[in-house]
DNA sequence: TAAAATCATTAGATTAAACTAATATTTCTA
DNA sequence: TAGAAATATTAGTTTAATCTAATGATTTTA
């Protein structure tokens, strides 16, 4: 009898100060329990509490007024969670041409909830959106002047131009 | 001095409660807590005790042992979220060719953390798609083919087919 | 280096949201 | 219609997540 490895939720608080962690450890060595505060914009006490609930599920190590690192299990997590974030980021700004601001929030709170298959759609509409000249580089293009004029660019009324029959 | 309307937010679960007594009572004219548990998937006594809540803030009318009805705050604000959920769930099956029971679980989710500028770019996204013959029509398509086939289909590979310089 | 400022933790409270077990009410049905 | 079944509520527990106030530790600086 094989033990399964069932595949662990965390809930999006914790995946947001994995986040958090990662990324402010990308620039400073040492990240500190008020650092993670400003970013996620919770008081201090928030932090230590959410940093012992981390702790007991081993994705964060920290000792008593010293500094917070991830564990190789948090990394994966929160790699997973920064994966999700950047690739509906992207989809927000490059397929809705929606500002990075916005894109940036909505990107925080749905990767929490998106599923894989929709997330992996995301992730393949964004790659053939640039890979594909015609459907694609004059898709955000039409979309746009959709966006912008609230009607159909020409191209899209005149459907026989091209000789088609 | 004018009293300022905050906007003023609901949870998730409340949401969810708010959609399902609307959906149920589409079709049934008296909702019943066993029905609201049933659709949401939790027990009875979690049923009760939302609906303490929602009627504090004015939401459900509800008396003991008696029948549930939204108010019409109630209703407003399941009307708006069942529009958010359905924008989602076209835009998940017809732009992103997802399937319906995943469009759905997906945009039961993220309908309640989406902003109003995404949400009413997906919602033109669609009707550009649907409006839209050639940036439309073929759109879907093609991403399509690319989704089945992992390349793009020809029409996005010779680009200059049509007596472009 | 001693005082001030900053940083962090602890203690304790609150809210939302779920659960189980026990009890109450209503509705079926034999 | 009386008892059984279904339905609903109450009481009490749990967990996550936040907060404020008070205290403790570290770091900066005058």
């Amino acid at each position: 009898m094989v033990e399964q490895e069932m595949p662990v939720k965390y809930t999006p608080s914790m995946e947001d100060y994995l986040e958090a962690i990662a990324n402010l450890g990308e620039r400073t060595k040492a990240v500190r329990v008020s650092q993670i505060g400003q970013v996620l914009d919770v008081k201090m006490p928030s932090v230590t509490s959410a940093l012992k609930r981390l702790s007991d599920k081993e994705l964060v190590r920290h000792e008593r007024y010293g500094y917070v690192e991830l564990t190789s299990k948090g990394e994966e997590v929160a790699n997973e969670t920064i994966r999700r974030h950047k690739a509906l980021s992207r989809f927000f700004t490059e397929a809705l041409s929606i500002d990075k601001k916005t894109a940036e929030e909505d990107a925080c709170k749905i990767e929490h909830v998106i599923s894989p298959l929709s997330l992996d759609r995301v992730i393949k509409f964004v790659e053939f959106i640039r890979a594909c000249p015609q459907g694609g580089a004059n898709f955000p293009k039409r979309y746009q002047y959709y966006l912008d004029h609230g009607e159909l660019p020409e191209e899209c009324l005149e459907r026989s131009l091209r000789g088609r029959k």
